[in-house]
RNA sequence: GGAGGAGUCGCAUAGAGGCUGAGUGCAGCCGCCUGCUAAGCGGCUAACCCCGAUAGAAUCGGGGUUCGAGGGUUCGAAUCCCUCCUCCUCCGCCA
């Protein structure tokens, strides 16, 4: 969420904004609620201290034991009336805060203007396509062939874009798991947290996923609860509505968590495969920063993330978003595309993405920078440390062998027992 | 799931319709006093919103709101009523 006196005073700023985004919102009607609502406030505010000043009175009276039916009397009618306003604000409230919890972030002034990822700008690459003396197959294919994965009894159990991991193949999705948490925690200074992946709809409005986006999450029939799509939504969350001690910053966190999206923008767009699944695995990066430091934070976040396509081996690239690709709640992301030979294309592995005070806007996460200085909100990043699954679609086309086998990257090998290949079952 | 109890300023607690603009203690900060420390004395220790002053984020003045959340009763609610949330205790069920 924007600040509300900002968007007050810098409409235009605002409307550039949505306008490089590819977005709406109608400023006009926001600018016309707002001022109704000051002007009625300002109204019922004075008509309530009217109302303290006289009960005052009122309570003086009785005190002396004179009568006081006449000013109860004309009090009830103002009462009402404040009752009245109070209630007309309360509408313009609901209404304003509507309108400000669909009004996306504003780019970074760094961000490049676009439609969409074809408007992307690639700033980094990583190592080299591996070299076939075969045709590279895609990862369904050797996933399936060495009885790893199987996406035909996943359809049985769940339905479509669910996978099914046999032996190695779901040995390896642990192994990634741990090999990332022990690298991000050991060598990268994050606490590791394991937070509920089921959240409640304060949670989803604080990181941004709702009021807007409703349609992308899994709901509890029974309960107020949803199913997470990324754990940025719990460990964000995690300090919503405190106040935070600066002197700590930045906060460091990573998480293991599955993830769940129905994907429904998204139908008959990568079918086959890890890499579009309604259900998968990620460790993910999350970090409380000062403002002034945010920026040095959300680079080192994406080296963070990027060291551990290296340590695999895996040759990625790495791009800026422009405007019309950047998420809801971000001032600006950094994707991580991993190379897939099988596809021949860059694949997104991990999204890293600066926030700065939208979302702690929304979840109320402050910290006082000085002892006695006014509380700020605080600037909150996160970054997928990697996703699992692709980076096992990834690991299998990369590293795959003319016989149909699969090499393991050296630094995996102590979490998979040892096992160097795989070579099916 | 059932039955009780509780949620008050950083922590601990008082408060039971109007002398509460929420008191007290602790911790913290700033003074004073002091050979040093301790003690003592005085002060400060909340957030948000609206209006005004100023060129302004700062700061100042006025007003409003907030005692878990939301409604209600009343001239007036931390206090009474209703709904919900969280925590604790006991019972039931369960990995």
């Amino acid at each position: 969420m924007l600040d509300i006196k900002f968007v007050r005073e810098n409409l235009n700023v605002v409307r550039e904004s949505l306008e490089k985004r590819g977005m709406e919102a109608d400023l006009d009607r926001f600018a016309e609620l707002d001022e109704k609502r000051r002007k009625l406030l300002f109204d019922v505010e004075q008509l309530k201290h009217i109302r303290n000043t006289v009960s005052e009175e009122i309570a003086e009276l009785k005190r002396v034991g004179k009568d006081v039916q006449e000013k109860t009397l004309s009090m009830r009618v103002l009462s009402q009336k404040i009752k009245s306003l109070d209630a007309q604000v309360r509408e313009l409230d609901v209404a304003l805060k509507g309108m400000m919890l669909d009004i996306p972030n504003i780019p970074h002034p760094s961000v490049p203007i676009g439609a969409d990822e074809r408007d992307n700008e690639a700033i980094r690459c990583w190592g080299e396509p591996p070299k076939f003396d075969f045709e590279p197959k895609a990862h369904w294919d050797i996933g399936t062939k060495l009885g790893i994965l199987d996406f035909e009894r996943a359809g049985k159990i769940a339905g479509t874009r669910f996978a099914l991991y046999w032996g190695l193949g779901a040995q390896l999705e642990r192994a990634l798991i741990n090999f990332m948490l022990d690298l991000h925690t050991r060598e990268h200074g994050y606490l590791e947290v394991f937070p509920p992946i089921l959240v409640n709809e304060g949670s989803m409005i604080g990181t941004g996923q709702l009021p807007k986006f409703s349609i992308e999450l899994y709901k509890c029939q029974d309960d107020d609860l949803y199913l997470i799509p990324t754990a940025e939504v719990c460990v964000t969350n995690i300090h919503r509505d405190e106040i935070l001690d600066g002197r700590l910053f930045p906060l460091k966190y990573v998480a293991y968590t599955p993830c769940f999206r129905r994907e429904a923008g998204a139908a008959g767009r990568e079918t086959r495969g890890l890499i579009r699944q309604h259900q998968f695995n990620k460790v993910e990066l999350v970090k409380f920063a000062k403002p002034e430091e945010s920026y040095d934070e959300l680079d080192s976040l994406t080296k963070d993330a990027e060291e551990v396509l290296r340590r695999l081996g895996l040759h990625y690239r790495v791009v800026v978003l422009c405007t019309g690709d950047l998420g809801f709640s971000a001032s600006k992301t950094y994707d991580l595309e991993v190379w897939m030979p099988g596809h021949g294309t860059y694949k997104e592995i991990s999204s890293c993405s600066n926030f700065e005070d939208f979302q702690a806007r929304r979840a109320n996460i402050r910290y006082r920078p000085e002892p006695k200085a006014k509380l700020r909100y605080v600037h909150t990043l996160n970054g997928s440390g990697l996703a699992i699954g692709r980076t096992v679609a990834a690991l299998l086309e990369n590293y795959q062998q003319k016989d149909g086998s699969v090499i393991i990257p050296k630094v995996l090998r102590p979490y998979m027992g040892g096992v160097d290949r795989i070579k099916g079952r």
